[in-house]
DNA sequence: TTTAATTAATTAATCGATTGATTAATTTTG
DNA sequence: CAAAATTAATCAATCGATTAATTAATTAAA
């Protein structure tokens, strides 16, 4: 019962995450998600009080995923710079496109140049991310394994932002690069390995003496 | 008169391409857009027949900005891959960060999973500007001048990646940066000469032999 | 174990507010 | 005067949210 209930739940933000990523926040109507999820409408107020109620719900449960990439990498000091960068972006892909709904949902909303609660509060699980980035680029420079005179903010954005540019115009990287990026299998199969593979040769390159 | 009739058109455009990238496109009501421009409700229908209308009206607006990048590089053969690519960098960041409004604009539009005619058009537009880019890299392949196991559709993703990454997710990329890269003296002075000469540094260490 | 009481889950109907759009009347312009 | 521009008022539709009534599930009492 107290199982049920949470698969319930879980299935409701599984099709919310699909229609928010769908039609955006404010394109994506309660009674749509509820119809979707084959529930009553008043459902979605009774489990998370609102509508924002649930698009927060979905965050939180993604949250964790989010900080277990940071924990098995972040402080581990027996990696090498490259190393962490290796597990860094093995890691990050592999999240990041299996929860590619989230993901475009996520960017969709941060995208708003008006501040708001909601746009703070995403800015803040983002930026966790990007500060282990940063952090591990910045030992690693420290060090000297990496080249002096890069620029290490800008590199941040070229990581996060092929990622991005993928996952969320995949209209556009699905002609590019000749299959549906959205597609399960494609990802296992061709994107997960090529964006890997893509990603640490370009930060090689750009970051070795 | 018919100037000033033009003049006014285009305020509205240009509030109305504001409050898009404020809010998104179903965020941004009527009422705030008129209100914000200072006109009548009713206006906005008479002159663009609808909400959608004065969508298109600032992309048909915008369209012509975006073909003139194409024009001046394309298919000029008097440049050395190397030269276009410069070029290409130089013009495209500058159009991008001037239209910023309009650019978070497109691309939140544009990351709706859900097709639909109007994410076809902007898929149509965006597809030109990446076509081009491609085949500028593909020149400097083939004559040699550019690495060989290079992976091309990918390196799209970063250019273009990149640039989004800093304009569509001001929030996170002005703490990254130390700067407000929506505010225009910040991009005059830092931004655009910071990212136009990354990007040239980045393809150099990329594509180089 | 059966039954009564209590709580939780679910539904259909409806609320007021806001949405984009339209109308008809009015003002401005040529 | 005639055409274009502009306004205030209002339209139906949709929005998120709430209600009160009903069913299902759990617990307590006998």
């Amino acid at each position: 019962m107290e199982k049920e209930k949470t698969d319930k739940k879980d299935h409701i933000l599984d099709v919310a995450e699909r229609i928010f990523a769908e039609f955006g926040y404010d394109g994506a109507s309660t009674r749509a998600i509820s119809g979707e999820a084959g529930v009553n409408m008043a459902m979605l107020n009774y489990y998370f009080g609102s509508k924002e109620g649930v698009f927060l719900a979905i965050f939180e449960r993604r949250i964790a995923m989010f900080q277990q990439v940071l924990a098995e990498i972040g402080n581990d000091t027996s990696f090498s710079p490259w190393e962490k960068l290796d597990k860094y972006i093995e890691s990050y892909v592999e999240k990041v496109v299996n929860n590619n709904c989230f993901h475009i949902m996520l960017h969709r909303e941060i995208s708003k140049t008006k501040k708001s609660e909601l746009t703070d509060k995403i800015t803040a699980i983002v930026m966790k991310n990007v500060t282990v980035f940063q952090g591990i680029i910045a030992d690693g420079v420290k060090s000297g394994e990496f080249k002096k005179d890069t620029d290490q903010e800008l590199l941040v954005a070229t990581i996060f932002g092929t990622k991005n540019y993928i996952i969320n115009t995949p209209h556009i990287s699905s002609v590019v690069l000749g299959y549906d990026v959205l597609d399960g299998e494609a990802q296992e199969d061709k994107l997960k390995p090529r964006l890997k593979k893509y990603l640490k040769t370009l930060l090689k390159a750009y970051l070795q003496n």
